[in-house]
DNA sequence: TGTACACTGAACCATATGGTTCAGTATCAA
DNA sequence: TTGATACTGAACCATATGGTTCAGTGTACA
């Protein structure tokens, strides 16, 4: 099988099978934020919210930097290359596979065809 | 924040994070397989592969059909295509928001020279 | 008929997840 | 210096996950 050598796919994926972690990704497209900020927009407590930004930063999809009180959330530098990858290859192989079978069934029509005839 | 009304991104996010389902996935693309077969190729027992086959199966990423003893597994009828249209949208706003910072930091660089001719 | 096979469900286990509260620490601002 | 703010870590909780074993049920086949 495949390895994904060092590639997290785990990771990011599991990290944007979570609702509030993709919106936070979406707040974050807009502007970067801190931890208050995305915790108020989410309705969660403080520490709720930081374990969600962990995560992302974990999954390189989020970097923080703490200024003073504050730490400030921005987009990370994952661009979710390696993931688009992993789903269009999947989706290549999901039409092949299926004009494969259109073609084992077009392949028994004919039989069946021929088989008929034979009758 | 957007909805995704009834899109079960979670579901299936969560569905493709784990490697063994990757794995079942490209698996099936290449042929169907029943629950033995899967188990044996994924060194498991077949309570296992059983779970993750279900998880695939309500994800809609998996269909499944008993015949006899043997349930066969098949690619299900969803190519991904919500997924991928949430990656691709999430990358377009990535681009544009460090199309953006580019931009600030442009503005900012053509400040300080200003500055600096000013003093 | 009897035996082997393929799956299934229940129960169990360890660990992870998504959340909370509470008790800090560090920083800002008056 | 005092008080408010912003975060952090530990502890806790309920539930989910990824796996197992064990005890079935139903099917195939000699």
């Amino acid at each position: 099988m495949v390895q994904y050598q060092g590639v997290p796919l785990d990771a990011s994926f599991a990290a944007i099978s979570d609702a509030t972690r993709r919106g936070v990704l979406e707040q974050l497209a807009r502007a970067d934020a801190s931890i208050t900020d995305l915790a108020a927009k989410f309705d969660m407590t403080l520490t709720g919210m930081k374990k969600h930004v962990s995560v992302l930063e974990h999954a390189g999809l989020v970097t923080t930097e703490k200024v003073g009180r504050v730490r400030t959330c921005t987009l990370g530098p994952r661009r979710l290359e390696e993931e688009t990858a992993w789903l269009e290859r999947y989706r290549r192989q999901w039409d092949a596979r299926f004009d494969e079978l259109d073609r084992v069934i077009e392949g028994l029509k004919r039989k069946e065809r021929v088989h008929g005839q034979q009758k």
